[in-house]
RNA sequence: GUGCCCGUAGCUCAGGUGGAUAGAGCAUCGGCCUUCUAAGCCGAGGGUCACAGGUUCGACUCCUGUCGGGCAUACCA
């Protein structure tokens, strides 16, 4: 509709054109918004305004001059000009009642587009560390990312979810030995565990396992391992020198063999139940993206080389650095380290090369905040390559700010004292969590109130919302009961019976739902849908305690339900976009 | 110190590329269940859009500065 009442503004500016009211070989834009109230209309436009500004005219006799030459045809009822220069439009009731039979009929189709014209889009998000279960930090981008990929799928892209996986890295030996300690720990009592290992009961739960199915195949002798360690950090030393320096000691104790055993098992004990919680969570990826993989295959080496080849990269004490500087970012990064490994930051810039070879049309990471010092790199490196900067969109999720009524719950991975996400499913449920997390505009910081989402209160909005859903699809099933009938081919026809201010306010809030969609899927921004689901919802509520549906009109009734009908359509559509159920009773 | 994000009602937040009288929800106060689910509805109060300049027909929105908060500034991932 949009789009119809921009051709109709452009039309007559070109005739006013051509009839030499109006001078030739403008350029302009013409903007159609619609309107916060209904006292302007459906539609307005500020075109007037900033055409007045070029041509140095009068906007309020612009605006009059344009708006007489459109026709007052089709889905135009009225327009008007108003104040400073807007033109207003209104539609016909007709207008409306197209897009109620359009809902009716293409069910849960309504609302996707074609506008992605299949262009492939990959999504990663998530991508936390096989180290520990997700916690509620992690949560946030899982229903960010899976929201956003779900909005990008109804209007037309291919869009692959894909979590990588950072299997490789430093870390992974931390988990390994705390996990053999915790091993060992079974059976006798330890002198210390390391500050910086990994502290929480999942690792203990993994010793248990290994325990359970080796025995005591996994022990060694301990007196190596403990003699003459470097102080760690409660005695005042340093613990990233005291954890890798056991590390060490651990790995030439247990051989290759063994250790990589351990190693892996955590891994694959960890990565299932990511996965489990992901997919009880309503998340679910095309792919799981190993950083091993990338090492093995080479992607990595081959970043470097080609950085190399193009003369990017030079030494310095003994470790090969990256010059970032030269295309923006702050400081030269570090690929491969004085100790021969590649950095983090290397195995990324292999990840991204790998990304772009696979032909995506859009690649969207969605990053945790403290991540947002790491755009820049990235940007560095794909300008360095000449690369298309502009695939590449980083979008970065804030923290939640988990509250227990007042209280703030803090969390650390390390320290073993978090809420996981499994936890938070479990108290709130999926469906708050889900709708809570992409409340707020992703760039915001969030303040996640469990006590709220737990409550099956007016203050919940997820209930407020399912609420309406399910009333509508009670109203439903109470047809037979009253002996009553609903015709819904006929009630397309019988819509002009809707007349009154709810009925008014009910319709217009349909009309929107294309737009906000779109909005809401373009600039990744599923608050958009979150805030209109639960005005559609305060729509229909007002709606229902005004007037009753099942009534013995028969036209009346057939309109009345069928414009319910059309709203539970599109609660349902928006609710699932958003991973949470529309319930048909509460 | 530098970079990014943020500052809107008592609280939590919306306010696409500048538009009309700055909006919701909670909380507060006052009403509505012999009628389709009261997990609901109706009404009232509540604001120097952090502050100061600038750009223009018009600024919560854009620019500059100041103040205040968060995050980041590794040869960790």
């Amino acid at each position: 509709m949009q789009q119809q009442i921009k051709k109709l503004i452009i039309e007559s500016i070109a005739r006013l054109q051509q009839n030499n009211k109006l001078p030739t070989g403008l350029s302009f834009v013409v903007n159609v918004d619609p309107t916060k109230t209904s006292e302007h209309g459906d539609f307005s436009s500020n075109i007037a305004m900033l055409l007045a500004k070029n041509l140095r005219l009068n906007p309020m006799g612009l605006a009059q001059l344009i708006a007489a030459e459109i026709p007052v045809v089709g889905i135009i009822k009225n327009i008007e000009t108003a104040k400073p220069g807007f033109i207003n439009f209104y539609l016909t009731d007709h207008a409306y009642h197209e897009i109620v039979r359009a809902i009716i009929s293409a069910k849960e189709k309504f609302g996707s587009s074609d506008l992605g014209k299949n262009k492939m889009v990959m999504v990663e998000f998530v991508s936390a560390n096989p180290t520990g279960p997700l916690h509620v930090g992690h949560g946030r981008g899982a229903a960010f990312g899976a929201t956003v990929a779900n909005l990008l799928k109804t209007m037309g892209f291919k869009v692959h979810c894909e979590y990588y996986v950072n299997d490789a890295g430093r870390q992974m030996h931390v988990l390994a030995l705390s996990i053999w300690l915790r091993y060992l720990e079974i059976d006798r009592k330890l002198p210390h565990f390391p500050e910086n290992g990994y502290k929480g009961d999942y690792v203990i739960d993994i010793a248990h396992k290994l325990k359970k199915e080796y025995g005591e195949a996994l022990h060694r002798p301990l007196d190596f391992l403990y003699q003459d360690l470097p102080a760690d950090a409660n005695d005042g030393g340093d613990k990233d020198f005291y954890i890798d320096t056991m590390i060490q000691r651990v790995r030439s104790l247990l051989g290759e063999k063994d250790y990589q055993l351990i190693l892996q098992a955590g891994i694959s004990e960890i990565l299932t139940d990511i996965k489990t919680d992901l997919e009880e969570f309503g998340v679910t990826f095309d792919e799981w993206f190993l950083e091993s993989h990338l090492i093995k295959n080479g992607d990595v080496q081959k970043g470097i080389k080609t950085l190399q080849d193009h003369g990017y990269v030079y030494t310095k004490d003994d470790a090969v650095w990256f010059r970032a500087t030269d295309f923006g970012d702050e400081k030269d990064r570090v690929l491969t380290r004085t100790n021969g490994q590649t950095t983090y930051f290397a195995s990324d810039v292999g990840y991204h090369l790998n990304k772009y070879m696979r032909g995506f049309d859009k690649i969207i990471d969605v990053f945790g905040a403290d991540h947002h010092g790491y755009a820049p790199r990235i940007n560095a490196f794909l300008k360095a390559m000449q690369l298309d900067i502009n695939k590449l969109e980083i979008l970065l999720v804030q923290f939640a700010i988990l509250y227990r009524g007042k209280q703030k719950a803090q969390m650390s991975t390390r320290s073993g004292e978090f809420v996981t996400l499994r936890q938070l499913r479990e108290e709130v449920g999926k469906d708050a969590a889900r709708f809570f997390y992409i409340m707020r505009k992703n760039d915001q910081h969030l303040d996640f109130d469990m006590e709220l989402a737990k409550s099956q209160s007016t203050d919940n909005p997820v209930y407020y919302i399912q609420y309406a859903h399910a009333r509508i699809c009670s109203v439903m099933r109470q047809l037979e009961d009253k002996q009553l009938s609903y015709d819904s081919e006929s009630a397309k026809t019988q819509l002009h019976k809707l007349d009154t201010v709810h009925e008014k306010n009910l319709l217009r809030r349909l009309t929107r739902y294309s737009l906000i969609l779109q909005a809401a899927a373009l600039n990744y921004e599923p608050h958009l849908l979150a805030h209109y689901l639960r005005e559609l919802a305060c729509d229909f509520h007002a709606y229902y305690n005004a007037h009753q549906f099942l009534i013995e009109d028969k036209e009346l009734r057939n309109a009345r339900l069928c414009l319910i009908d059309a709203t539970k359509q599109i609660l349902a559509n928006g609710l699932t976009l958003l991973g949470v159920l529309a319930p048909e009773a509460m």
